[in-house]
DNA sequence: GACAATACGGAGACAGTCTCCGTTTAGCAA
DNA sequence: TTGCTAAACGGAGACTGTCTCCGTATTGTC
């Protein structure tokens, strides 16, 4: 890749994140393309879709979704406040950005997503956190990953669109915990 | 109200519904107002915003929902059953539109919302449910109205934006009972 | 039948998406 | 260094959807 086509990459990528989070993910190409010192041109051709920018930008805190869950894995504790430590972090990881937790939620098991190697991380790690309560005979029967997450997924979507706060979320969490966990 | 005026006010309300059922909520309301052989003028004039016909809209099947109360609450059988039951027709009338269940759950609690007073009687019909459960003694402590919906909601929102089938909105529905009632 | 009051409708201003193509630049080879 | 070519740039503009403004038409009343 050339020199210039990189450094803009990176520009728009940058850029993109600091509008995204500022406007959330129905923000305008155009001015992040104008905000970013490129031509709409240029961020079509790098990102031919928003979601292929999203995808981009995910990157950097997928990252982070790895540390979290070791961090939740290596938890000394009841079953229920792993699981709820566990749920807090991911609801904050998806929650970013305003319009993240939908978008990441329906993109859970499609496997034509655009982002879906993003995805497939963060359900990794949501596996590796249930296999422990798994192993633990902590969780009911039948209670599969991708089900968890798209019920921790759609408590965050509801929030994110309805602007409530930790406080109002916490004890929704709750209900989807004690609901997945052994009676 | 003039008749020309009202001819057209039913008029756009029919087509409307006709093609958020087809395209979703996110429909051209230009197109609408074209199909249903008005001026985009007509259109706005009655329905200053989106949400204005939505609400509009919504008149039409919120009656549904007192119906589908009466009948979970004349439900003879297990608290679980009852609460699923309801469950099912709750997210099969708030899905009715692609965009239905997200518009919706975030507007609960909302007291500014422009659907507000469709969501109340959302509310109140699951308020009535949850009552019943709450009488049979059948519900956890703390469980309030609000949570409830929401957390279906959620469900719904999520199954609308990832298509999701009925299969597989089932268990996670049951997963919200488990967390709701009594262990 | 005339005259307000009310309502209509579509042209057009505006904003966002996305493409096309003439211009510029990076990187390499002589 | 210079020259060359493939790669990349960028912004004008086509297109779509939102929403307003205002000249025109219709209704209902006296």
């Amino acid at each position: 890749m050339r020199a210039d086509a990189l450094r803009n990459r990176t520009r728009i990528i940058d850029t993109a994140r600091e509008v995204f989070r500022e406007q959330g993910y129905d923000a305008s190409l155009d001015e992040i393309a104008k905000r970013a010192g490129v031509g709409a041109g240029t961020l079509y051709r790098h990102f031919p879709t928003r979601d292929a920018l999203l995808d981009a930008i995910m990157q950097t805190w997928v990252d982070r979704v790895e540390e979290a869950a070791e961090k939740a894995l290596a938890f000394e504790g009841p079953p229920r406040e792993l699981l709820l430590g566990w749920f807090d972090v991911y609801v904050g990881l998806i929650s970013l950005h305003r319009g993240g937790p939908a978008k990441i939620t329906s993109a859970l098991g499609d496997p034509d997503s655009p982002i879906r190697t993003k995805c497939e991380v963060l359900t990794g790690a949501f596996e590796r956190v249930m296999q422990r309560l798994r192993d633990a005979d902590a969780l009911r029967e039948g209670v599969d990953t991708v089900q968890a997450a798209r019920l921790v997924g759609g408590v965050a979507t509801v929030a994110d669109d309805g602007g409530l706060d930790a406080a109002a979320v916490r004890p929704l969490l709750v209900v989807v915990a004690d609901g997945l966990l052994r009676a």
